[in-house]
DNA sequence: GTTATGTTGCGCCT
DNA sequence: AGGCGCAACATAAC
């Protein structure tokens, strides 16, 4: 269980020598458990610390629906800044520094010219599995390969190797969390041994080396203060975050994921350490690690799924089963996915994007989106449901869409697998549990205070018709200064009518999934078998109101 | 075939 | 704050 894999480990790396040794920075921003740069630092007398800046990814986009660039909203952009200048100043205390390169149109091209330029003997990256970075990896590589370069690529984004898992569960990754605790076991320890110093970085030739950009220098100058979230990037900040956390071991050990509070945004119900493991400025290896000191040192404590350190093992789980299944970002030949035939409507799906719903407890969670990045989990649960099987029957992909550009934490794995689990198109399938737009968020904050602060046109509306403005009489909107279909939209769907609508759509596509989708089961050979047996039991007729199970 | 299980619904009850 | 009925999905294990 615990054996450390047999290839390529960091001792195996560091036994080989080069001159020069390039590290290339793309998620892992950070020093601490960082099997890379340590196989470089044993191994090269210069190594080079490279992150390659990709403009796609950075310069600002006037035709995108909110501030930012084409692939990532301002606060995630922001966010990579930070992240890259706290490494930066890390390096340096070891005596090294980041090399910053422009890519002028592909990243992996970037890697390649100063692999090529600095006559580097061995290359050592963080190993992604992501469809964009195999791609772009694999040029890399195919490039080394060709160019006598060694390449060592542990995996250290995750706990455990998804391929690893994949290979021990048959080939086939498991598709329920029970199962994949099962096979995944105690993961790896973190490489935490400390140095004072890094080799130096070698000879950079005519390359202009130029300190991490600003945000005003790539074009991003009238932002409002608003566009900037409370959260600072960096591994200083991350450990900081967790040690933070991590202090309260009665809160570590009673942690409970479904009963924290979303509208919580001065103190956050759970440690928003995402951003900080989407970009590897924290080992989520060292956070499982330090949360098992906690465990260890508390009379008990929470187990998976709804512990903390179960929430690490979500994260893993749907990078293994991502990894495992083709196209698993799209419903379209997927395996995993059920087949529903989404409706195309751009104007509702706009209101949802724009925070324009007329709800103000989903308008609120889309603005804290776009403002802040971050939100909490039940409150992505709200607006997901809404879009998709709740209210609005839109495609679950548009919705990821726009949480891909706009969350600061935005993971490919983590967000797919999530829309999937909400739409009940994957993982889970119970579509006639719907999220309420009004009652779910009063439950937890009959004030309304959240839909206070990230919709201020509603602050002055008095608590008794903020989750449903549109039912307060003119003369308490008049004297809230917030008219309802002038000053805040009114609702664009009824939920009563839609919800009831929604799930009628959901019924007849898991009908025709059943039929049409799985023709592999239940074929001929039962075909004459009737169910004369239940003739004598009572079988209410509400059950019988669904489709007749057709089995020939 | 049947049965147990599954992180996170709502409304209503106490 | 927690328990229950509601209505009910798929998967894994037997
Ligand atoms: C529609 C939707 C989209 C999402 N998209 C993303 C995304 O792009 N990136 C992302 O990191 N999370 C995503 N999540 C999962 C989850 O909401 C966030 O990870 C969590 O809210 C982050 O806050 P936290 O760090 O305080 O979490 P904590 O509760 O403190 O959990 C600790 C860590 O565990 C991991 N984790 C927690 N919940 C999940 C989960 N459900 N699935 C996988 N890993 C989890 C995260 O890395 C998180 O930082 C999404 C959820 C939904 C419903």
């Amino acid at each position: 269980v615990g054996d450390p894999p047999p290839l390529m480990d960091a001792a195996t790396a560091a036994t080989a020598t080069a001159a020069a040794a390039l590290v290339w920075f793309r998620k892992g921003l950070r020093v601490h458990d960082n099997p890379a740069l340590d196989a470089a630092r044993r191994s090269a007398a210069r190594v080079y610390p490279v992150f390659v800046l990709d403009p796609r990814y950075l310069r600002p986009d006037p035709a995108a629906p909110s501030p930012g660039s084409a692939r990532a909203g301002v606060a995630r952009v922001r966010f990579l800044l930070e992240s890259l200048r706290d490494l930066d100043a890390r390096l340096r205390r070891l005596g090294s520094r980041l090399l910053v390169l422009r890519a002028r149109d592909d990243v992996s091209d970037a890697v390649c010219a100063a692999l090529k330029d600095w006559n580097i003997g061995k290359l050592c990256f963080e190993s992604d599995t992501e469809p964009y970075a195999l791609a772009r990896d694999k040029r890399v590589t195919d490039f080394a390969a060709a160019s006598g370069i060694e390449v060592f690529s542990p995996v250290s984004h995750t706990l455990f190797d998804p391929a690893e898992i994949i290979e021990k569960n048959g080939g086939r990754p498991p598709l329920t969390y029970q199962s994949f605790v099962a096979t995944a076991g105690e993961p790896p320890k973190p490489v935490m041994e400390k140095y004072s110093e890094l080799p130096p970085i070698g000879d950079t030739g005519g390359y202009e080396l130029l300190p991490v950009p600003k945000l005003e220098e790539l074009g991003y100058g009238d932002l409002s203060q608003e566009y900037i979230p409370p959260f600072r990037g960096g591994e200083t900040e991350a450990l900081k975050r967790m040690r933070e956390s991590l202090q309260d071991k009665e809160w570590v050990a009673k942690f409970e994921k479904p009963k924290g509070d979303p509208s919580a945004f001065l103190k956050p119900a759970t440690t928003v350490l995402s951003p900080y493991l989407k970009f590897g400025c924290l080992s989520a290896r060292y956070f499982y690690h330090c949360i098992q000191d906690v465990y260890r040192s508390t009379k008990t404590h929470t187990k998976p799924p709804v512990s903390l350190a179960g929430q690490l093992l979500w994260r893993d789980f749907f990078y293994t089963v991502s990894f495992g299944t083709p196209n698993f970002h799209q419903m379209e030949g997927n395996k995993i996915c059920k087949q529903i035939p989404w409706r195309e409507n751009g104007e509702l799906f706009v209101a949802w994007r724009d925070g324009r719903t007329g709800y103000p407890w989903i308008d609120a969670i889309m603005i804290q989106l776009r403002k802040w990045g971050w939100m909490h989990h039940l409150a992505r649960h709200s607006v997901a449901c809404f879009l998709t099987r709740g209210d609005l029957y839109i495609h679950w992909e548009q919705g990821r869409d726009v949480f891909e550009r706009l969350l600061i934490d935005s993971d490919w794995a983590i967000n797919n697998g999530n829309w999937l689990w909400l739409s009940c198109s994957s993982f889970f399938y119970q579509y006639h549990r719907i999220y309420s737009p009004i009652s779910f968020g009063k439950k937890y904050d009959p004030n309304g205070d959240y839909i206070r602060h990230f919709i201020p046109v509603l602050k002055d509306m008095p608590k008794e018709y903020i989750y449903e403005p549109w039912t307060a009489p003119l003369s308490v909107q008049e004297k809230a200064r917030c008219i309802v279909g002038k000053d805040y939209p009114k609702p664009v769907v009824d939920h009563e009518a839609a919800s009831k609508e929604c799930r009628k759509r959901m019924e007849e596509a898991y009908a025709s999934n059943r039929l049409g989708g799985n023709p592999v089961k239940g074929n001929s050979s039962n075909s004459s078998r009737r169910k004369f047996s239940d003739g004598g039991q009572d079988v209410p007729d509400s059950s019988m109101s669904k489709q007749p199970r057709k089995r020939s």
